[in-house]
DNA sequence: CACATAATGATACGATGTATCAATACGTAC
DNA sequence: GTACGTATTGATACATCGTATCATTATGTG
């Protein structure tokens, strides 16, 4: 999993395998706060180092805290619940479509991009208070 | 500019006069260092109120510093040079269009959605070393 | 087992942003 | 113009997110 040149310790090993039980939407802190074994600037590095593989996504919110979810597919973009936090995920290949006829009007190199959708999740449409 | 229930004194006059000179992509810290005559926190205080009316955008990026800009057009998207820093606008409706496709497809109401390029403009690709 | 090196954890620090609260400026009414 | 209630300010402290430092510990290799 992640044994290309880094050594595979307990501590890295605790943090990827909470973060696989987590999966969805979580912070730093929050990972750290349910190791107490692990150092939190351990959970940092690791942290990093997953982003840097391509394992993690890293969800700069528009608010609060930034979120980390685990990557699945090659590439996708996020869905936030802006009432609940839930994070999600679709694949649309239009949107690559549409970026690459946008990027050629565009001057400079693209090199990437990011995208998320804001919306109430069905369980907060559900509850509408709260 | 600003009189919608709140009062324009002197330190929100500076802030905004500093701002529309700037107006490309401006850290708060960053703003508050050219005017010492206003407190860091009148600062981030006003910047919050001007991002609640919709007067400035904020652009949340990937690794260092929450940059901000002026809002000119209803909607658009933000360029951001991965080496320079340097912040650019688009707009495109087809990027709306998709958008709209795609959430008929997503469970939930869409609220929003935040789209970002990231480019090596023109400058840094002219002096490629540095 | 011994050794070189990578990784850890405690701590301190920096950067971003908010809460508190006494002092001050603003708008309004006279 | 003066007085007054209220919004705003600024200094400070604090919370959060993340990194740097560095002595100590664990890891892989011979």
């Amino acid at each position: 999993l992640e044994d290309q040149g880094y050594r595979p310790t307990n501590q890295r090993r605790d943090v990827v395998s909470l973060l696989e039980r987590k999966g969805e939407g979580f912070t730093v802190e929050e990972v750290s706060g349910e190791l107490p074994g692990v150092g939190r600037a351990t959970v940092y590095r690791t942290i990093k180092l997953l982003l840097k593989a391509g394992v993690l996504c890293k969800l700069a919110l528009p608010d609060g805290a930034p979120k980390y979810i685990m990557a699945r597919a090659e590439h996708h973009h996020h869905t936030v619940c802006v009432k609940c936090g839930t994070v999600g995920e679709f694949r649309d290949t239009t949107v690559e479509r549409v970026l690459r006829a946008v990027g050629a009007e565009i001057p400079g190199e693209i090199v990437g991009h990011r995208m998320e959708l804001y919306l109430v999740c069905l369980d907060c449409q559900d509850r509408p208070e709260g």
